[in-house]
DNA sequence: TTATGATCGTTAGCTTTGCTAACTATATAG
DNA sequence: CTATATAGTTAGCAAAGCTAACGATCATAA
């Protein structure tokens, strides 16, 4: 039989489903103007503060497949905000780094795209904008472990 | 100049919008045998509890363009869990209702979906899953108001 | 040393989901 | 009755996910 916490995190969990859902979609119009879709700043946000990084292993942070990410990388290289370089050690594999102009981007284009989403926040009362901050972290240690 | 709070939702909005992306795209892969996607799951939801309703405001709930509901829907219809039916008064509107089938897939589809999550929230602890289960109500709202 | 097999990344090709533009059909206003 | 506005669909494009298949490189074992 369930306990009382696990009957109840049920809902929980279908709230958090919904607002992702349509916390993304919100976000992607709002950033109509803006450069850089979700998955490519995500994967770039892990090249600047985690680079220089491998394919592989920038596919497997960002929970896709390779093709995927080969597909990304090649879009923000074509964009001038990462370079590719042959790893000297080991021939088949390649090291992903953020050019300057990438990181630049990468600090306006996240503002910009998450603007709506500080602005809502803002206007919660304290408590709930520290109830907020809490949960974000337990939030992100959550996706973490699935 | 902007004030204490202000200053620190910024990084909560970037945690929030990192885990959105996350997790979703972690449900996606958890959920690979599953008949129906998220924005189907979703829009299948929403029919079910909010339906009959329009195209155009199933479209304007899910924060989509029409088009792109006219094909959820279209597919929906052709697994046989929702039904058109034109308005008697104004020809031109389209009622969408669910059907049993569609009725009795939502509740299963969207269990197995959100399994994963659920298991995360049920490995924390009492007080973690209580911020959370609060902290899932004012995101509700920031989305709400975006 | 060379042959075998594993690993890394890419290419090709499919599906789904977003969008805009343009169209049809219906309703409403003048 | 005509003209305009509205609801939904169709057509066509791009991005992002996937699998399968392939080339190139590395590691290992005969």
């Amino acid at each position: 039989m369930l306990s009382e916490t696990q009957k109840s995190s049920q809902p929980t969990a279908e709230r958090l489903h919904s607002a992702a859902i349509h916390m993304l979609r919100k976000l992607r119009r709002e950033d109509e103007t803006g450069s850089l879709s979700a998955p490519r700043l995500s994967a770039l946000s892990v090249v600047v503060f985690g680079g220089p990084i491998t394919l592989g292993d920038l596919a497997a942070a960002e929970q896709v497949r390779p093709p995927t990410m080969t597909r990304i990388v090649s879009a923000l290289e074509q964009q001038g905000l990462v370079f590719r370089k042959q790893n000297a050690q080991d021939g088949r594999s390649v090291n992903i780094s953020a050019t300057a102009a990438g990181k630049r981007l990468l600090l306006k284009a996240r503002t910009r795209r998450i603007r709506a989403l500080v602005r809502q926040i803002n206007a919660l009362t304290a408590a709930e904008q520290s109830l907020l901050r809490k949960a974000a972290h337990v939030l992100a240690k959550v996706v973490a472990g699935m």
